[in-house]
DNA sequence: GTGGATCGTTGGCGCGACCAACAAGTGGGT
DNA sequence: ACCCACTTGTTGGTCGCGCCAACGATCCAC
């Protein structure tokens, strides 16, 4: 039953390991929000925008560590579904400030059982215990490297 | 540059630590190919062809999980830089066998060392025991999804 | 032989993570 | 009041990776 036909050099690496774990995530966050029509971006900046109130793009960039010429593209996108709103700031007018509509708010909420559901499929093997305690040690990495 | 506070939604998923840990560790693992003009299919390949000997390119596909199409563009670049041979099957003229040459197998060793040095700043923050946790909770995600 | 499978190769797709440049707008210093 | 430095949105790219479709050439079973 092993199809681990990988080289033993990459079989045990860390960084090889992370890297076909994440992809089997990616692949089961993408399948289930592509059935929707969305992608990583879009949950993005809806998480964000719901957690902390409209805000300008550039802040949605900064905030959600997106590019500021994808936040345009994402933004385009969820504006021409309704999940969003552009609108310019009076106060600058450089700026555009963007609002998570009611469609939205449903959409996310959507998404994040999507979402849940990909945990589950991808942390299968695992239990809760050992969940957390990856959880625990991932987290750790990824905020030393910030 | 960095995200600063993403959004509590995406903190504690798995699927998102899991990504951000990959992505830190495929650009420490690039920057340091990068800095001696390789990337990551060549150090799959070689390491492929190191363990098992000369192969097809069909066989470096499936063993290494890389499309075949890929396979051709990181054999074409390996082979100008004299770390790989190309040579017509005779007893199946459709296969071309591929040989790591000397120079390629002194590469693969540089390439190592390169690797190593990026586990090693990837995990800093992780304790040799908790490494091997790491390593083996991942190992099964991998293998149950495969 | 003929048909079906396999091989290398070309060319393409989509996504995610980037970067450079620009016009419009803002704010501080003088 | 003016200029300069900076920010913002936007356009238009680059690159790597993971894929997929199709083609001519070759091989093998029948």
């Amino acid at each position: 039953m092993e199809m681990t036909g990988a080289p033993a050099r990459l079989r045990g690496r860390p960084s090889w390991l992370l890297n076909s774990a994440a992809l089997q995530a990616t692949r089961l966050v993408n399948d289930g929000f592509a059935a929707v029509g969305a992608r990583r971006y879009h949950y993005k900046l809806l998480a964000t925008l719901e957690e902390f109130g409209p805000a300008s793009q550039a802040d949605l960039s900064r905030r959600g560590g997106v590019d500021r010429s994808d936040v345009v593209a994402a933004v385009n996108e969820l504006a021409e579904r309704g999940f969003v709103e552009r609108a310019v700031d009076p106060a600058d007018r450089r700026r555009n400030i963007v609002t998570i509509t009611e469609a939205g708010t449903r959409h996310l909420e959507h998404l994040d059982e999507v979402l849940a559901g990909a945990q589950d499929a991808l942390l299968a093997p695992l239990s809760a215990a050992e969940r957390e305690e990856l959880v625990g040690m991932l987290g750790r990495i990824v905020e030393h490297h910030s």
